[in-house]
Formats: structure tokens, sequence, C-alpha cells
DNA sequence: CATGAATGAGTATTCATTCAT
DNA sequence: AATGAATGAATACTCATTCAT
């Protein structure tokens, strides 16, 4: 389970996918690593030749949906800050509603995020969160730098508030309204009222 | 399972009390019809008297979590609509974050949402958040007929992106911050600021 | 598992029974619980009202396999003790034996105690070992006091001797003998010969 | 598997130190396929070329633990048959407790040796013991011939008998005993009271 | 010879649900 | 109404063995 070839890797990412396709299916609970398996095309032993239990390969498949081409989301965070916070947050948006059918996963993982602190899941969870977070409050200062954001803002509970709003309305188009977003729920718009309401000037 | 006693009803109510505590701490799949007997003090068996199934007594239960003492949470709708908007989004984070130890299930049923659309946690979920929206969207269409939000708002989208932005915040202190509140994250704040972002006068 | 009427007693010696049926085919880990249950004519399910793991069923099996009708193994220990360490030899020999083709059980546990000290099975195998060599000590020690063993035999070790002799021509009846017992490896004459050998007047 | 170069008899040897460890520590059910590899430091697959199965290794293990060096342990059988038998227990003893924190394996393939009576270890084990057990009666033919024990005594069962007297001990000793002999305890002294018992002149 | 990825049968244990008492 | 013994389907994980490289 340590040392990495290409063609290992190719393996890992052909189960990730099935494992993708079938947590989103049935959720953690209700998916069978043998079903997984099935997915894949491989034996139910193999599934172990690469995970160490069904609980890790979700973890691994949770940094594997929220971080995958992660560097084309985080472009220079120095000129026009605010537009790189709304850029992000459209980013987040469109990479998990590009999973389609599979972006219920999305709610079920963030869901066993709170079930127990210690679990695989959890911990990549709160691992993104914490990251994207960060991201978000760098920008932010940078913006009251440059006088786009009121220095009365606070750039920590301010960066996490933006990020629980977009989170929020990911989830909520995953579960009512997939297929039609509307404006005033899209991620970006929102995020823009959100800011402006700051006293942003965007 | 029809016919209703005073009994009948208080049985049913400290079954759905011990159902809270033991899916609050194991979810749903970690819990078992066994743990909640032995919680509410029951025999395994005695819970089919009250309800069809593990997943229906759940459905029961998210109605019971969300729903009660509601009319309290929606005051006059008439007057100071912008207010009412936000008192009700405080109340419901308020109501949730009462469940203290409890409040996890909150996650983990919205999680469920999005799952198996017809399953009855789903539906319980979904009614919930249409009752709300609905309510939060005639707010905004009084608000708009007072002059207090401008005509170019559509109450439906917005209503529930308000909605949206309310639950991401709850979900993100339940996950993260539960009991550090900071007001950037608080729901009321985060709505009123989102409130005067879409040139709302609060 | 608590609780016990005379039915579920009924139950508890009916699933042993078969439990010492199927580990005396098949061995410990050759076993399945499956097996067992079908032997038993229950569910596999029914298994676990009774006992709480495969491994504490052999436990409990040990107990019940070699304390059964203890009480009449162990008649008076003052007068004729040498008789009584023949006696009880005979019995243990007898009891085993007595267990037809199961008795290969024996056997298995018996490897079984010096694999894991801690499991359920070893810790019953070294209580009745423990009780069996305390119970031939305190008889050696009422033969040395009628002066018929001497003073230099030291009971502890000697009772010790004696037991492991016992068990090892039991073992070695059941692997090579079982059926045709011959006067020199019949443990009431071995030990016999053994304690004439210490200079006892038998 | 046929052929044997000098470079084969290296490497099986070294598989069977390998399997001596891991059984020793985990049982012959309890250790895989896979630790043994591990501990020789060869692939799993590896094994393969080398035993036909799991058994038949151990059945192998059984040999090379009973028999290696059993020319030294059977010295000259006609001069002092007596001594030699004691000597030939007290080598037995010695040679199994040499093995450690090994000995447990005696152990558990002498149990192993009861269960099928067609399994590679029962016949290792069976072999071994009929060997040793005729190489007793022809010293014990011989006793008679010179005197030093009675007519009376039949050489075949008393002599399968004073080796289960001396694997019983060497068992005691393993499960309970293993680092503080003594004397009454040790095989040479009890064959010898045992011996004496049956009115040898030692 | 040597490897180690792949297999798939095998197993202990859990648990929602039923039903005789 | 209430019980809890009984059921048996379901499931994560292991491991001896094979075989292409």
């Amino acid at each position: 389970m340590r040392v990495s070839s290409p063609k290992r890797e190719r393996r890992h990412e052909q189960l990730l996918n099935a494992a993708l396709k079938v947590f989103s299916r049935d959720g953690f609970d209700g998916a069978s690593v043998a079903d997984i398996a099935d997915e894949a095309g491989v034996a139910k032993g193999s599934i172990y030749l690469y995970f160490d239990s069904k609980e890790s390969l979700a973890g691994d498949l949770v940094q594997h949906v929220f971080t995958q081409d992660d560097g084309a989301a985080r472009p220079g965070t120095v000129e026009k800050p605010l537009q790189h916070i709304v850029a992000f947050c459209e980013k987040q948006e469109e990479r998990i509603l590009a999973l389609g059918e599979f972006s219920a996963i999305v709610l079920h993982m963030w869901g066993q995020a709170g079930k127990s602190a210690s679990s695989h899941i959890a911990r990549g969870v709160r691992q993104i969160f914490n990251e994207s977070a960060f991201y978000i409050e760098t920008l932010l200062e940078n913006a009251q730098r440059i006088g786009e954001v009121p220095r009365t803002v606070k750039p920590g509970p301010t960066g996490r508030a933006v990020l629980a709003l977009c989170y929020g309305l990911i989830q909520h188009r995953i579960t009512f309204d997939k297929n039609a977003p509307s404006p005033a729920e899209s991620c970006g718009d929102a995020v823009r009222v959100y800011l402006r309401g700051l006293g942003a000037r965007t």
C-alpha cells in the first residue's frame, strides 16, 4: 500500500471513481464494498489492496472530489481580491455540481463530518474547509489593504461566513434545484450580494 | 397504529425523544432500533407498535424537531417584514443549536435528504424547507409592497437563497464552531448583511 | 444475556452440546458459527443471544466439559488419599473419553491454552488445571500425614506431575489408542506405578 | 518441486525457520502465509515454490522440529538401556524447550494431530510418536534381557506410556511452568520415578 | 526463480423485523 | 399493550492460492 506506480495510480483512481458513483447513489452506509468492486469490475478483495478500509476509501474520496485541479481554483491573490473570492466560490459550485448525479455525495460527506469528529471522512471535510476558509480570509485582508472592504470587517469570521453561505447554497441546489439554477441562488451572485452588504466596492 | 389516545401520544413522544438522542449520538445508520428502545426504556418490539419502520420513525422525528412550537416562530407577517425574516432565521438557528449535543442530527438528516429522494426523511426535510421558504417569500413580497426591498428582487429565489444561507451557517456552526459564535457567522447578522446587499433598507 | 430461566438454561446447554460436536469434528478455527447453529437447529444469529462471541462460547464449553458433575469426582479427601488420587485421575480419563468422538476437542483446547494466554479458552483450561492440581496436592499432604507417602516428596510439584502424567496419557489415548486401552496406558495404572515409584505404600 | 540443489535446501530451511517463528507466535490458523513470507523476507508467492500448501508446510515443519539431529538422541541401545530411556526423554524435553518462545508450536501441532487424522500435521506427529515409542520399546526389551526390568512389564504399552508421560510433562511445562522447572516435573526425574515404580533397578 | 497483484470463497457479527406469549 | 426470543439476510474484511510479468 506504499509504493505508487503509474499502473497503481490508474487503478486507484478507477476505484475512486467507482466509489464516487456508488456512494452517490446509495450513501456511505448504504453502499457495500461489494457494490463498489462490482462497479469497478474488480474482485471484492482487490479493494483492500488499495485502501485500508471502507472508511479510509471514503476519506480518500473526499480529498479526491474537493481538491482535484485545485491550483486552477486559486489564482493570484493580490489584484482584485473580491473578484477572486467570487470566482473561487463559483469554481467550488461548478466543480461539485459537475459531479452531476453524484453530487449528492457532497451533502452526505458533509453530514458525516458532524457525526464522529475522528472519522477519516470528517477529517477530510474539515481540512478542505479550513484550507478554503484561509484562502478567502487572505483575500479579504488584501481587499482591506487596497480599500475595497471596510476595516470594520473581520477577515477570519467573515471568510468562514462566506464559505458557509457558499456551501449552503450548493447544498440547497443539490437538494432542490439541481438543474434549474436561479441567479439569486447561484453562488457567485449570492456572494456578491453578501459582500456588497458588507460595504464592499465590487 | 391509527387511533390516538393521550397515553399513546405520550408514548409516541417519549420514543421520539429517545430517538433524537440516539440518532444524534450515532447517526441514522449507526443507531440501532435496540439502542432507541433501551434509551426509551421499552422493549425492542414495542417500537413497532408506534412506528412502521426505523425509516418512518426518523421521518416523524424530522417533523418533530423542525416544527415543534412553530407557531411562535411565525408572528405577524405584515409589519416590519424584514425584521421578521431576520427573526425567523435567528429562531431557526436558536432552535437547532438548542438541541445541543443533538444538533448533529440536523446535519445528518439534511444529508440524508439528498440520498434517496423518496425516503421518509427526505420528504420531511423538503417539506420543512418549502414551508420555510414560502414564509420568507411572503415576507419579501410584503417588504416590496412597503418599499423596503427593491422591486428588482425576485421573492421566490431570493427567499430560498436566504434560507440556504441560513442553513449553511447553522451547519457551519454545528460542524466547526458550536460553542463560539462570532457575529459574522451568526444567522441574524449574516442575513442582515445579505439583505442590505440586496438594497434593502433595514 | 443476564437472567436465566429454565428455558434459557436448556437452550444454553443445547447450544453447548452442538458446539461440542462441531468443535470436536472440525476444531476451533475449523468450525464456523453457522455450523454450530445448524447442528443445534437454530438460526445463526441466535447463537449470539447466548454467547458474546465464538471465543466465549468455546470458553464456556471448556468449563462445561471439564467440570460437570464435578462434585462426584472429589469424594472425601481424608481417608485413603492415594486411592482418591488414582480415582480422580481415572474419573478424568473416563469423563474425557466418554466424549467419544468429541474427545479430540480436549486436545485442541489444551493446545489453545498455550496459544494466547489471555483467551477465554486458555483461561478456562488453566483454571481447571489449577483446581485439579490443588486437589491432588491436598491429597498428597494427607497421605504424608498418615505416612503413606515419604516426607521427601514435595506435594505441589508432585501433584502437578501426576496431573501432567494423567493428561499426557489421556492425550495419548485420544490420539492413538482411543478404543483399545492397555493397562499400562490407562491413567489409573500409570498413576499407581508412578506413586509406587515415589515410595508410596498403595 | 522435486529437484534439490544446495541453494534450494537453504531456501527451504529459511522458510521453515520463518514458519516456526510465526506458527509459534500465532498458531496454525492464526498465522497467514503472508506473515511467514514477510518473516522470511520473500514474496508471498515464493512460498509455493517450496511447498504445496500451507498444510504441507506445517507438516514439513513438524518433521523438522522433532527430528533434527536425531541421531544424537539415539545412542547405543544395548548397554544401560534404562539410562538411555531417561536420556532420550530428557533430550526430547530439552530440544522442545530449547525452542523457547516457539515451543508453543509443539502443543499446537500435537493438538492438531487429533483434529483430522489425515492431515499432514497429524501424519507427521504420529510418525514421530511411533518412531520414538518403538525406540523406547526396544530399550525396554533390552532391559528385560539383562534383568533390569521385570518380565511382567509389557514393552510396547509401557514404552508408549513412558512417552505419554514425557510429553504430558513437557506440555505441562510449556503451558504453566516454562521457566521454573521443578525436579518432580522434569522429564528425566519423572521417568525415573515411573520406571522405579515398575520395579526397575535404576 | 521470484514477484505481488488479483481473486473469490469463507466468516464472525449485527440488526431490522416478526410473533408467540 | 408489551415483551424479547428468534430469525436470516446483509456485510466488512481476510487469506490461501494462482499466474502474468
